[in-house]
RNA sequence: UGAGCGGGUCGGGCAGCCGCGCACAAUCGGUUUGCGCCCUCAGGCUUCAAUUCUGUCCGCGCAAACUGCAGAUUUAUGCCUGCUGGGCAUGACGUACCGAUUGUGUGAGGAAAGUCCGAACUUCAAAGGGCAGGGUGCCGGAUAACGUCCGGAGAGGGCGACCUCUGGAAAGUGCCACAGAAAUUAUACCGCCCGCUGCGAGGCGGGUAAGGGUGAAAUGGUGGUGUAAGAGACCACCGGCGGUCGGGUAACCGAUCGGCCAGGCAAACCCCACCCGAAGCAAGGCCAAAUAGGAGAGGGAUGAGGUGGCCCGCCUACCUCUCGGGUUGGCCGCUUGAGGUGCCAGGUAACUGGCAUCCCAGAUAAAUGGCUGUCUGAGACAGAACUCGGCUUACAGAUCCGCUCAUUGC
RNA sequence: UGGGGCGUCGCCAAGCGGUAAGGCAACGGCCUUUGGAGCCGUCAUUCCCAGGUUCGAAUCCUGGCGCCCCAG
């Protein structure tokens, strides 16, 4: 999936405070729809997970998952918070959880899913 | 071969696919401004003197204002630079900025960390003087500076290579619990000795500080002379202190003479020498947008505030407090530097000088990742945020140089 | 990023060179038929850790570790 950097400022805390909220068991998304324009998106991991780079880490494996996602995003910005189980879950499984938590909060889009569903299903 | 000491270097490499920040180039798209001329303004030059005064009207403008013409003053209304602002002309070319695509280059550390020191840089109604406060502390040197580094001195530890520590206790004040006679104006518990007394045990007066005892520490140590017993009372050596001489830039070392007065603690106050204005890149500067441009109370000229702890001095003209309103985004600072590498020269060294050469992250919720293969196998501590010089702390391993000790062989 | 502060028993804490107060809790006992209340007693081998100064350090100095607060 393509996205943009989400700019930093008041918009991080405007969605932790504002924004949708979907929990996973080894990610936090944070979300808000938009009308137009690309997918934006941030990433979190809070100062109590560790050291620098361990928390470097972590949020550059859930840009990865993100990236490495099919490319069909509806607007909207979003946020990825990191737990402490982001470091110790295998790429895959982070990766398909990200996956199900936007189609949850209905950011990826249905009818592209099903032209291409099938390949990236197995 | 084993044990150890000192110092240096590296901190995963290679290949493939996908992906990210920054710089540059090319192509494409967009945006407005600048570049030309004139005026104003600012600064400067020439000159004895350089934009001053008066009148009038056209044009332009919401307005402030600007400008033209005529005249006065004067030998003469001049020349140059910058480009804040205004006007005219032009959106062709080039340039600038923004965005997209492609390509090339580059992209975390030895500690980037802790923030413990020192600087650079920036700001402050004066950044001045003095006091206070803080820091450093053997000596000499290096350095922009340092609490760092180098060389040396003394003391201590180690068989050794080597390592660790460092002003002043004879300026003054204070503290030294308990124990002990006594913890610094000295003093005497058990003792030792002399005298008097008593049948005796002992008592009284005096001398003494060698021995015992207490303590972390007891007024130099050892041996002798001496004595009633003793004592630096005296002598020798050692130690400390002071004077003189010699060596050394100095710390200090050596020699010699003198006399015996001198407990420890300054990471207790302190003394001496030297250093220190404060705050920090979220410093600070610029642009654009938005909002506000208010109310109340109090103080006041031998007075109020600035000044961050105080005084003098200096500065401001209204000041202080409370309530209310506002505090968003971008750009610069931002990476060429006390810079790295190599050679040469000076110096014991730290380091300095010269020449050549290189450009080596600049993000902003924040760029280095994911997967696979391979190298026996990848697994330490750990992520730039204004920049340097250090210190300290963390660290799997790999590797190089010099040296010491022990054992064995030649 | 910068500034400031704190670590003492399970909890709250005093103490600032002379060998660690106190309260709550816990445990044991007394009292009571039993419980509560009350009374008596017990409870710090390392005062966050490591070095140093000192005869002696929770206290002084240096360096770490952990936590909290503030500015924007």
């Amino acid at each position: 999936m393509k996205f943009e950097r989400l700019p930093g400022g008041e918009k991080f805390s405007r969605l932790f405070e504002g924004g949708s909220t979907l929990v996973g068991n080894w990610v936090v998304v944070y979300f808000r729809r938009r009308e137009e324009g690309p997918v934006r998106a941030g990433f979190a991991a809070g100062k109590k997970l560790g050291g620098a780079v361990f928390r470097n880490r972590l949020r550059r494996r859930m840009r990865e998952a993100l990236r490495t996602l099919p490319d069909r995003g509806r607007p909207a910005d979003l946020v990825l918070l990191a737990r402490y189980t982001t470091g110790e879950v295998r790429f895959s499984c982070l990766r398909s959880e990200i996956r199900s938590l936007l189609d949850r909060g209905g950011i990826l889009r249905r009818c592209q899913r099903r032209e291409k569903g099938i390949p990236s299903e197995t």
